[in-house]
DNA sequence: TGCAAAAGAAATGTCAGACATTTAAACATC
DNA sequence: GATGTTTAAATGTCTGACATTTCTTTTGCA
């Protein structure tokens, strides 16, 4: 019963480690597979093992011919949103989160930004979110449009804290809720008072209305709340029903 | 000039996909490594290239054996936290995130967690807040010692708001940011200030005061704030003396 | 019969070597 | 000097072999 990691684990986190710490900079190119392969005395198929690793979590890049080989990559925000993104949707997909502790977090997250972006949110981000709530208000849009304008309202929102930080950190919360909030979305939702309350928050944020801003979105979050409290409940009601 | 990704890489994202979607589900074995790469057409490495590509992400383990292979993998909060860290610090150091940002990010997450969890906070939380306060005041506490116990303090008043989602969220927030305090850890920190706003936002906590605790952040983030730009003009004196 | 040891089978882990493809630089030709 | 060709270096892919681990089956012996 050995239990040691692959050595092409090992060696994966040998190299992420010296990236970590700053031994390889970025866009340092790494010595090539064959010297490499040399240097940690295993074969190249199990060294490109390695690299494929670290190339799955975006720290290294590759490029082919004579001059390529494998570099340090720049993590940038757009990787590290899709990745977190990616992350959250499992985690709450695979460990069955109910829809009450998701939405809570969610909002928590988002009110964070509230007051920050109603003191810094530019004219771009305003006009993206009236953009959204036009969408909205379109009559023949799809439950999937719909929902993708939603995230990017909200996106648009926590942008306007103008903190990139923040932006990544509610990437994963905004994003990642948005299949568990698909699950409502044929059901009880109703357009109208989310795009009523789009425009509030959308109008708060134009008056610098930080408080108000706090309690549409606090509204939002019980509404949304509610929805997801209805579907439980018609879904209790179905299974009792099947089981008569 | 063709852009095409991998083989390896396409292999691993059709395979990524099919857990996403909910095709292969937790725990499921996948076929043979053999079987696999009959079923994509491309040799055994190149396959292996694409199932380490998902392990590094943690959404499939491998076991050997006669009953072992490649099984879908329950994505633990555990395992998400690590990821999350590591993303969230290569990100900062990687992108020149300037102290105040990182700051300002990381205490508006936290105050969003205050209020859950000054209504939440169990004696557990509040044991375990005050255990560190106590580390903390020791008088030989080593400056990694006092950083590891002042991210402890913080990582339980996070989980006191008793969300898993909420305090992985903020594991990326909290956890990542501890080397940059850590920069000024060895110059103007003054320990005493630190350890009495803490036992004040344990008592607020106790005494389930929200509005307390959030004030209480907010003079921590000031005082953090503080710290980080007295440090970066010292920097900036000691390089406009090295320029003379 | 019962049980322990040995053999077998199936899977991943590792290695070695070959060939294909891509890319940039060096070279040659006009 | 511009342009096309060759060459070299690197990654990408394939094949086949062997090593190791782990469970199952069989065998052998008391």
């Amino acid at each position: 019963m050995k239990n040691e990691p692959d050595l092409s684990a090992q060696i994966a986190k040998s190299i992420r480690d010296a990236i970590v710490v700053g031994d390889l900079l970025i866009d340092e190119r790494l010595p090539s597979e064959a010297e490499l392969s040399e240097q940690f005395a295993v074969s190249r198929s199990t060294l490109r093992e390695a690299l494929k690793r670290l190339a799955a979590q975006s720290l290294i890049r590759t490029q082919r011919g004579a001059t390529g080989g494998a570099f340090v990559n720049r993590l940038t925000f757009e990787q590290a949103y899709g990745q977190q993104i990616t992350t959250s949707a499992l985690l709450l997909s695979m460990n069955n989160i109910d829809f009450k502790t998701a939405c809570e977090a969610r909002f928590a997250l988002e009110r964070a930004c509230a007051p920050l972006s109603a003191q810094r949110r530019t004219i771009n981000h305003l006009g993206a979110m009236l953009a959204e709530i036009d969408r909205q208000a379109q009559p023949g849009l799809s439950d999937e449009a719909f929902c993708a304008s939603d995230v990017a309202f909200h996106r648009a929102l926590v942008d306007g804290a103008g903190n990139p930080v923040l932006s990544y950190q509610l990437a994963g919360a905004i994003e990642a809720i948005e299949p568990l909030m698909n699950m409502i979305t044929f059901t009880t939702r109703s357009r109208d008072q989310i795009v009523r309350i789009h425009t509030e928050i959308a109008d708060a944020l134009t008056a610098k209305d930080a408080p108000r801003v706090d309690n549409l979105l606090a509204d939002l979050a019980t509404y949304t709340a509610q929805l997801g409290q209805s579907v439980a409940d018609a879904k209790k009601r179905c299974r009792k029903k099947q089981l008569l």
